[in-house]
DNA sequence: TAATAATCGAGACGGTACGTCGCGTCTTGCA
DNA sequence: TGCAAGACGCGACGTACCGTCTCGATTATTA
């Protein structure tokens, strides 16, 4: 029978490498030549050491992509920014967003990570509360607030609304079918905000 | 010296095996544990006949899914459904949409192709030029006409208002963010088209 | 730096739970399938426990084996039989080195020893100190009493003589060369003592 | 279901330099440190060629062995020395085995067919025969013409005698509970011969 | 009788090798 | 010449043990 290592044994010297070396080996190689043997003979650790601690080369990207975000924007916590201006605002936040979604070193972990989500749902589901939620909860708060200075309709679904503002961009770095430029990331903003139907007369 | 095999000397009926057999494998196994090996043998094929005529996995997958595709909805040629509602042709589209990803038969070929696509620009080229644009221009031509009967705005860049439309449904389909449901689908084209602003007084 | 461990602090247990564990596991699994790792969970013990006491795996096999002959036939110390008739006495002692191969109990664990001796000068060398001298000495002693008794030739290499006796017997249960039966036994012992030379006339 | 590969598209190339390799290997490393993976590495050879054509490492040991065998001895077909004096016979047969054992070519390659025969009753039963029995015959047939020449008690067990001639040397040997040289050898054929009982006065 | 020092169980660690699977290439013999 | 079949060199998989190394928690003297 199989039974769980102790953590508080843990070696956090070999975590941190571990996760150093994932990080730094997927942005070499690539999904597709990641390997948990490169990674161990990378991080001078032994295989075991990996298999111990993760189940699945995706949690352990995971947890070495919750080190990247944490280590530069856990002042992302904070929330979004709230200049009283709406559209402004998620102008910036988007804009930030593709930056980010087209910074080399953000771009092949992402997509490693994503594909390691979409092909294993208890994955997705770790994902969605620990990443995905979390982040939601700050936009909706932004979207909450725009709603009491009455710049967003009182009635809009927020949760639609975010998928609304970000499925496109991540959509369009994902599959490449088009340019992920600032200016993109403003027309979606813009679109969203004004709506597709005609102006009222 | 490498040359180029005869394609008129190409059996078909391998050919036709092959696809069929990707499509049956990648739905049992799903994507990570599909091999070239695996779908020769359940083919009843040698190897070299894939890779004779498959430059990689993702051309395969991608042949295949054209098939599936082919198969069933080639009337999608004939462009999307134009009632003179935008919103109920809309939600009709994006709810087919939903009901497609989640259709067992399709989810893991897609999810496979998906993959190979965001880590293959290639193929992500191929796939944008011969399914995303044809299926695109259609979604437009919709949009456009909508445009012409005073239901969209005559600004609106089309480009922007089809990824509004159907990022978030793909995105909550792969990362599975939350539930795919029709009333999801029908939401998102409400908030599209409605905008998110307030009303104007 | 490296120190030695104070042998009078030595957990008495511990000692006989590894050396049952090891005769118990080696009889069980086989030579190949021995590890240290699994003697230590038999026996309910730290690996450190075997590895401070027993600097190899054949060392540890050499004590298990001391215990196993110790336990059983210490009574050996007494020396071989001597009923005065040579041929018979040694008849009884091969044909009881026969049953002893034959015993499953007995059997894996000294093909275990014997390999790690085969492959451990220097456990062989204590091997040939501790066990086999001693036996050795025993056995020339009756040999010598026959010399007395003009029941083997006066000049008679005695080492060699313990040799012919006692190394066919090993070689076919090592080898499995043939049927290693008490007929053999009682066959090697009269053509050995008769000699192979024809009968003087 | 696994099926036995087709030895007619075997490669011979490979098949030699997987011998060879793992009789350097040996030699060079012992057989305790002896590794499939080493002797893949050093023949050049992808692990895989190894498993598909040799069920154990022991087999691969024998068929290394027989060609170390075949290739400088393969003349042993044509029998033992007959100068018609048994004893000068023998005693050269076995100073040459001696020699032999004493080899370093052969030591080591020896010792580790030898361990895994004593642990392998199915390769020992393979040794025997296809190594030990053919070779014991011609043993046999030179003592059967000592026989005819009167040189050799009539009812003699040829195979008991074969054991009491090899057995010492090979014990003593393989456990090295004494110093292997020719004049042990000598001794030993001496003492077989002569027998152990005093001359009939 | 407490302090103290070593062994003890447990097991994480960096490694090596295991035996298996799949890759993409190459060769063979049939149609 | 394309094909089914499959051997090949290679690289990675996930597992088993190696021997070393901490960890508290017994123990068994020594102060």
């Amino acid at each position: 029978m199989k039974v769980a290592p102790d953590p508080s044994r843990r070696s956090h010297a070999s975590r941190r490498a571990i996760l150093a070396a994932a990080l730094d080996l997927v942005g070499e190689v690539g999904y597709t030549k990641l390997s948990i043997e490169g990674i161990a003979t990378a991080a001078g650790v032994g295989k075991q050491t990996i298999y111990r601690w993760w189940p699945s080369k995706g949690s352990l990207l995971f947890d070495a992509f919750l080190t990247l975000a944490g280590d530069e924007q856990d002042g992302a916590t904070a929330g979004l920014p709230d200049t009283g201006d709406l559209e402004t605002d998620l102008k910036l936040v988007l804009r930030t967003t593709v930056a980010e979604l087209n910074d080399p070193r953000y771009d092949l972990p992402m997509r490693a990570l994503h594909t390691e989500i979409v092909h294993d749902p208890a994955l997705a589901a770790d994902y969605a509360k620990r990443l995905d939620e979390p982040m939601r909860e700050l936009k909706k708060e932004r979207l909450r607030a725009a709603q009491r200075a009455g710049q967003l309709a009182e009635d809009a679904n927020l949760d639609v609304a975010v998928d609304l503002l970000f499925g496109p961009i991540l959509n369009r770095w994902l599959q490449r079918t088009g340019p992920l430029t600032p200016e993109y990331a403003g027309q979606v903003v813009e679109t969203a905000l004004r709506g597709l139907r005609p102006r009222e007369p």
